[in-house]
DNA sequence: CGTAAACTTGACCCTTTTCAAAGCCCGTGG
DNA sequence: CCACGGGCTTTGAAAAGGGTCAAGTTTACG
């Protein structure tokens, strides 16, 4: 379907956006060249983050916006107690910090979960990027738009799918970002560095019965788990498992 | 703190923006003459939606957005077997089809809770927007962010809380926001137009766990719900329950 | 005053959580 | 080369929180 460039060739941001690794895969919007300019003028510089280290730190705001070149990270939030929960996982593409921007109630966390690689944009860009280019500012909100999307999915596979459901919606909704990104291997396995505790604070449930559930599920032969690889084996019945809806591929603007 | 003139006070929109209840009040961010009349121009119409009617069908896209005028509706999704997550509850000045503009994977519902009143916008109007005024493109994009920033406490709420913190949740929550539109009485008590289904579906408990649960709570007396109207009566308490943290008040743009 | 919708309650069952303890994988250091 | 330790995964058993079923009861309203 998609045989980009994988991103993950060179995973560290190159000092242009024109030789942007991201930009020459098909799952992103192309953009002129003068956007281009501006963005690379825009961006402030860049940033790493060792896998398990931490970006944002919850209930810090820090006005700056990312966007993760490459490697896996996720948001959270957690209650006083310890509680967590994942709000949603971050790929390269992702914006990150609009929240944060606009100061406003909406605190949470992110944390890598690989090593990774971000761009970052100072905290007044977004109103200089508004100003002079209205269509960036539209490709913000639409980003903005696409994670309220993600979020309202999960919302609903935590609210109101049972743990086997939860998790087949995880691994098939991951592994369909992944394959956009043009991140899957010729065998079809994707690479998976989040564990299960990952797994369980993203879906609301306990370690223990994530695990248990995934179990099961492995010894269905739904999918395989291993060397932090994850593969698919059979699609179809995960995807009725859980009811996910495939959306029809689309290019995704990119800050 | 804030005492508007009530939006509810004339429920229906008034021919010009410039005669809006809502931009009376001290809950939404002033602006310019030259953008009110921008706005204005851009409107399409108003609509309106019975009590218990549909303003947008699930999986029915249709790209119009929408102001919220005057009533409490929700955005939900369901599954096939008809479990319903409620993803969050609209109240007078939200923006809603967001996600619908831009035509990605998410898709919801709309459906009034009491009689609603609705400014209407364009398809294409936020293209338009976008272009013509930069500031209130980023207007919507905040008000983008603050409703992802919604969804993600809902998702941490329904992820992680128990059905008692669930509740205190919701209640504290929705009085607030009720609060900061200078839509409470003079005794404390806010318009309260849902039913214990519409709480479950949005804590994503069952209705009779709710009920037991509202329950234990009225007993204790901390809240109060008749006539259609709560009160809260120990915010404290229940604040402590829910873990729940206040914001400082901020205008709100308004589209 | 009658009907329908919404709220309550009790009993029972089951999914999920909690607690506790092994097992496994792997990198480190002796 | 092997023992050791730490992180992650697995399992079992027991408890609990929440779901389901099946009536009632109250309230709203025509």
């Amino acid at each position: 379907m998609n045989a980009p460039a994988t991103p993950a060739a060179s995973p560290v941001c190159p000092r242009q956006c024109e030789a942007c690794g991201l930009r020459r895969t098909s799952a992103f919007t192309k953009v002129g060249a003068e956007e281009l300019a501006f963005i690379d003028g825009l961006r402030s510089g860049t940033h790493s983050v060792p896998a398990g280290g931490t970006l944002i730190a919850e209930h810090r705001p820090n006005g700056k916006l990312y966007t993760l070149y490459a490697g896996w990270a996720f948001r959270y939030k957690t209650l006083s107690d310890g509680r967590r929960q994942i709000l949603n996982f971050l790929l390269p593409g992702d914006l990150i910090g609009l929240q944060q921007e606009f100061g406003d109630t909406a605190m949470h966390g992110v944390d890598a979960l690989t090593d990774c690689n971000f761009c970052v944009f100072p905290a007044d860009g977004l109103w200089t990027l508004f100003h002079a280019r209205p269509r960036l500012g539209y490709d913000v909100t639409w980003l903005a738009a696409r994670e309220e999307g993600m979020v309202d999915d999960n919302l609903l596979t935590t609210g109101r799918r049972n743990a086997t459901e939860r998790v087949a919606m995880l691994l098939m909704h991951l592994h369909r970002r992944l394959a956009r990104l043009g991140l899957t291997e010729p065998d079809g396995s994707v690479l998976f560095p989040i564990n299960q505790q990952h797994i369980a604070d993203a879906l609301g449930l306990s370690l223990v019965h994530t695990n248990k559930t995934m179990r099961r599920l492995l010894q269905l032969g739904l999918h395989e788990i291993s060397g932090g690889r994850l593969k698919i084996l059979n699609p179809r019945a995960l995807g009725r498992i859980a009811e996910y809806y495939e959306t029809l591929p689309r290019p995704v603007p990119l800050l």
